[in-house]
DNA sequence: AAAAGATGGCAACAATCAAAGATGTGGCAA
DNA sequence: TTGCCACATCTTTGATTGTTGCCATCTTTT
């Protein structure tokens, strides 16, 4: 492979001469930027973007870690993230965080061997990234709340958007409403069931436990919390299901004890997933402003890098999906 | 940010004890080492990555190309992909190709920041790729043919999967089958149009150019093709879409003009991709066996890094995937 | 005294950048 | 016309980035 030193000899200039000739740097006159060229061209050189990155303590480039990098990730939101990197001129790379202290991600923010770095990985612990975030290196998270310097946090209003699923259930004549939970430390679950409390409270409905029921987001979990659900004799007239993978396990479940949605009971997810529209009956839900939270973080990350001063937390509002596995009842 | 050399001076040593005690390298006294680490924890150092790799020549990393970091890509296939490269120690990063040569992909194929790619992006030419792949670089593509030292195919069998679409739909009685296609220059597309045309000819039925409507994979295209088709008044019995996205958008054209599937037109897909059970009628389809393909294709470049020597070209088997979108004529 | 063990010095790795050095151009006086 | 100097443009030297690993040196043990 050969290297800068193997250009220079060849174009018989100085190692630094093309480098700048190489760069574009207007130092080095057109004959010798030819010159040198040409050499590269003629050695196939490549420029070991490793030691430029060494020299340069840069990488141009920003990292998006996923839980999972095969999971069901919210494409709307990578697209954000995607356009904005690129019109900035970075580059993007998605790394997962499976493998707790081993992963790749962890891997990366402890490393620096990016510019910036986007959470959206509940498996990684918030002191991870309080220790690797700092001036130079800022840390956007996308999954939780958290105080620090360097750190930024983009949310989606899922306390509104629990509200708003329960509100729109209980506008719908719906008074013994289930919740069947994401995992018990994932944040975005917390809030959006602080939503259903609220929503409950406000409307003046007792809450009671035995309408929740733990789930873990997969839709494996909401077919089995579904069926714990069935087996309590007395039905809720209505579910809400901390997201749209556990409804349709939800879906399933009904459908095997030929219990019908709406008819019998009503049901309500949150994330709106391509799948929502497809499932039947459609699936009402919750839809978050993906694109945008992928968008807005980049464009934090740029603006720190850059050193302008932002705000800490952005809050994105939520939207209901209206579609028809909620019954009036009104 | 500490470097080692920061560490070195406070655990009074010299910066390559520091370094062998940092990495386990055994020549170094336990009280030294232990020295180090605490010096190192004080200091709170995390090695530089890029340093370490440009020393090392080499960055245990391996780069997945996609050509849509957010497209519907295949989840099992990355979990392949991913489960062998980091049973292997190894890192994976997921980078776009979109942007041309301006892409992240394009960079890391041209810049060796990692030691292995894996290419699924139709968007990355040959040439770039033939370019990049050497000795000690090894490159795997999974959605082309490509002859060349260093570069490895795997391949899923998509002519005999055409086939078998095509004879299934044959062997339920259906004559007339249109081909709703991909893109011209997708290799995909291409032999599943040659296993179309194969089976046809076996069964000794005469290939209409009417039937051949041009699609480029996305759902939208198999929605206008499927309206091109409908326009031309003589509904064929039967609809091959050379994947499961253009079956889905079909299935909305047809619903949208009353025209019911699978009785008045059987349609089959290609890829089985998650939606394909959900939606109405449930698809019928080709499955491909993803997860081994992203496999083997890690492992495969595992091998060529330890230069074990590899066939050049894998060919993975296909399945048909009966559901209920092909109505029996026969 | 030789072997074994521990530690230190220093040169890579490939690129970049500041600063110093080289070269060339033109102006002006002798 | 020639010689000298100032000045601008181009090129090179050499330091720097953080880490690693070869080799040499210095202890300590047998």
């Amino acid at each position: 492979m050969a290297t800068i030193k193997d250009v220079a000899k060849r174009a018989g200039v100085a190692v630094s001469t093309a480098s700048y000739a190489l760069n574009g740097v207007k130092k080095v006159s057109p004959a010798t930027v030819a010159k040198v060229q040409k050499a590269a061209e003629d050695l196939n050189y490549q420029k070991n973007g490793i030691a430029s990155d060494l020299k340069r303590t840069q990488t141009n480039t920003i990292a998006l870690m996923l839980s999972d990098l095969s999971g069901p990730y919210y494409s709307e939101l990578i697209k954000g993230v995607q356009e904005v990197t690129s019109a900035n001129g970075y580059d993007l790379v998605a790394c997962s965080s499976i493998g707790g202290e081993q992963s790749t991600a962890i891997k990366f923010l402890k490393e620096k061997r990016v510019d910036g770095v986007i959470v959206l990985a509940h498996n990684i612990s918030d002191s991870m990234i309080v220790n690797a975030a700092r001036e130079n290196f800022p840390v956007v998270v996308l999954d939780r709340e958290l105080e620090s310097d360097h750190v930024l946090q983009v949310e989606v209003d899922n306390r509104h958007g629990g509200f708003l699923a329960t509100e729109y259930l209980i506008h719908n004549g719906h008074q013994n409403i289930a919740y069947i939970s994401g995992p018990y430390n994932s944040h975005d679950n917390n809030k959006r069931f602080q939503g259903y409390r609220s929503a409950l409270e406000q409307y003046n409905i007792t809450y009671q436990s035995k309408w929740k029921i733990s789930g873990d987001f997969t839709r494996e979990s909401g077919y089995r919390a579904t069926k714990m659900l069935i087996a309590q004799h007395h039905l809720p007239e209505a579910v809400f299901y901390a997201n749209d993978e556990m409804a349709i396990g939800g879906l399933q479940a009904f459908a095997e004890k030929g219990i019908a949605v709406p008819e019998n009971v009503s049901i309500i997810g949150f994330d709106d997933i391509q799948l929502a529209e497809y499932v039947s009956p459609p699936l009402t839900t919750i839809r978050q402003p993906k694109y945008e939270a992928g968008a807005l973080a980049v464009h934090l990350i740029f603006q720190l890098l850059t050193s302008e001063s932002v705000d800490r937390h952005y809050n994105l509002a939520t939207e209901l999906i209206e579609r028809q596995s909620v019954q009036n009842n009104a």
